[in-house]
DNA sequence: GCAGATTGTAAATATTTATTCTACACCGCT
DNA sequence: AGCGGTGTAGAATAAATATTTACAATCTGC
């Protein structure tokens, strides 16, 4: 009962705020309670994601060099945002807010989403996504389980918290994501149901979700620990690895590179990853310049988020041989514009 | 130059401040400005509804009334806010908000949308919207020009904003609204055919909102300026009518009250509105009580989004004998829950 | 080229909002 | 009943934000 009450009085105070713009003082003497306690309220409705404040960015800044990378690397659709700095961290929010807004308005129908929650970048972007009506039925992980049990624990909530946000049914993939030799992968799933399920799930997706690795570890995954080692990322790099989708690693023209720790992963696999309808990425940064392009030029992908500084590197660094869509001609191009929206 | 300048700083202020929580004063010491400045940044974003703030109602609060509604009166969607007073204007405010919200994530594809722009609400409502990217084609309107001529401005603005925020076409019906005979009406439609192309739009429409019009005249519309004189209304009264939906008038039971006006409307017919795949409506107050009850008693209308008081009134009002779903059960019912978010 | 309008600026100030701090109510426990 | 612990309230106060002011720079139309 209070805890309804309460609720409703926050909802209350937060619509007579922002809503209807009146003063925390006007709002205290029409509620007959203190200032403060507006004040609190608020803050409470705020970090209880009541009300939750949107910057729309109007139209695309940076409509031209997309429009290059785009034609360049035959992506159906890249988003650059120009990040507020390029610090790591506040380039990461940046991104995640830029996916979630574009995500918040897919416009094509969504059954299956596949995610991989163990992206900082996707972390994030779950954090600050906004509840959406959608018809999606289920949300499956990319993935198992990689790192230090706290970074699991993370893992597994976000997915969870996607899935309630789209109102999906969360299909979580509860299992070692590296093995430590073949046949312990084999033994893991053989005996897992669940993962089996999931990783079934994982040939018929509409929409999958992916970061972008670079060719180091990352500092959150201890090496060895539920993870490749350093010795392992060596051995990668030395046949020609620069960075990794879903830990597929990829040489500096995005094709895959075949080895013995291909056999270790419990996840999607190449060939689910290529079959799924819309492929979204996020990443940015100079320490992930090459692994992003070779994510983009092998095709991994259809549509990026990124910065303009990485937009950048990718239409300086010369159009790579393969599967690039048509001509060089970085013109107009075959691209559909988006909703514009200024006003006077 | 300066403008896009003066406006990439805006938004970057804007995201600084609101997504990276960052103080007015770091801010200005980062980008060396002054503070005020920054303030008046942050104030000029805001209402370029560059950033705007959400208020998300975290479930639906009032569930048990909704579906009640819902099952009375065979309602696919009923939604009901709880608006923080019953002043007509803040009320429209608050219905606005929340029939934007609902609008910003249809889930079902659409491609033509007929609106009412000359409902107050829903041009407040069109105010709040953010954009959306649709695969709608075309924005058409439901009636001709009522009112004054600043109004019919208001009302082409509205169109033409929302058609933009959907990425859509507006397709205008720059006509009188009511013409002062039929042969007048005759005679205005044939040598007019943007207005014919409009209103054969109106036989295909995935989704049309509507207002829903009390039996009084509207005091932003002056009588017999190009509107009906208070003498047309004060028949139709007599006939029976206690309220409208795009001028279509009704009786206690939502029947159409056929009458001479019928014929003088320009705008969108009785079978055309009923043809329509999703009829949305939003209204409320104590004034329009009788008016929605008829809307949706005779299934003028599948989703209404209205006030608490208003959903109280229809469901006390006993449920009219006509074409009302099934039994009186007025229990759980066969209609859908929506996404719930809550958090811990 | 110059008066008048417009816009942008920092500093000072006023207003609004967040954060103490203290008091008190409400548990669970002995 | 009496005793800490926990949480929430309002009053006072600190901090943050908005507005006013005065002045400088940049356009605009003659």
């Amino acid at each position: 009962m209070t805890d309804i009450d309460g609720q409703r009085l926050m909802i209350k105070v937060a619509r007579l705020y922002h809503t209807h713009e009146m003063r925390q003082t006007d709002i205290a003497k029409r509620l007959q309670i203190s200032q403060s306690r507006v004040s609190r309220l608020l803050a409470q409705a705020e970090d209880a994601s009541i009300v939750r404040t949107v910057v729309a960015v109007p139209q695309h800044v940076h409509a031209e060099l997309e429009e290059r990378v785009e034609s360049i690397y035959g992506l159906s659709e890249v988003h650059i945002v120009d990040a507020v700095s390029d610090d790591d961290a506040e380039l990461a929010k940046d991104l995640a807010y830029t996916m979630a807004a574009l995500l918040h308005d897919v416009a094509f129908e969504v059954r299956t989403i596949a995610v991989t929650s163990w992206s900082k970048t996707l972390r994030l972007m779950i954090d600050v996504m906004l509840p959406m009506r959608t018809r999606c039925k289920h949300v499956v992980e990319t993935l198992g389980d990689l790192g230090p049990p706290a970074l699991q624990h993370d893992t597994a909530r976000s997915t969870q918290h996607f899935a309630a946000l789209t109102g999906a049914q969360p299909v979580f993939l509860r299992t070692p994501g590296v093995a430590a030799s073949r046949e312990m992968k084999e033994l893991l799933l053989s005996s897992d149901p669940h993962a089996q399920k999931a990783l079934e799930m994982l040939d018929s997706v509409d929409l999958v979700l992916v970061g972008i690795g670079a060719d180091k570890i990352d500092p959150d995954l201890r090496p060895g620990d539920n993870f490749f080692t350093h010795e392992q990322f060596a051995h990668v790099r030395e046949l020609g690895a620069v960075g990794e989708v879903c830990l597929h690693f990829l040489d500096a023209d995005g094709n895959p590179i075949d080895s013995e720790l291909e056999d270790l992963v419990v996840g999607i696999t190449r060939e689910q990853l290529k079959s799924a309808r819309h492929r979204w990425a996020v990443a940015g940064g100079a320490r992930k310049h090459r692994a992003i392009r070779a994510a983009v030029a092998g095709g991994w992908i259809d549509t990026l988020v990124t910065d303009a500084a990485t937009a950048q590197f990718l239409v300086e660094s010369a159009p790579p041989a393969p599967q690039a869509a048509q001509g060089t001609t970085p013109a107009k191009g075959n691209a559909r514009r988006r909703t514009a929206a200024s006003k006077a």
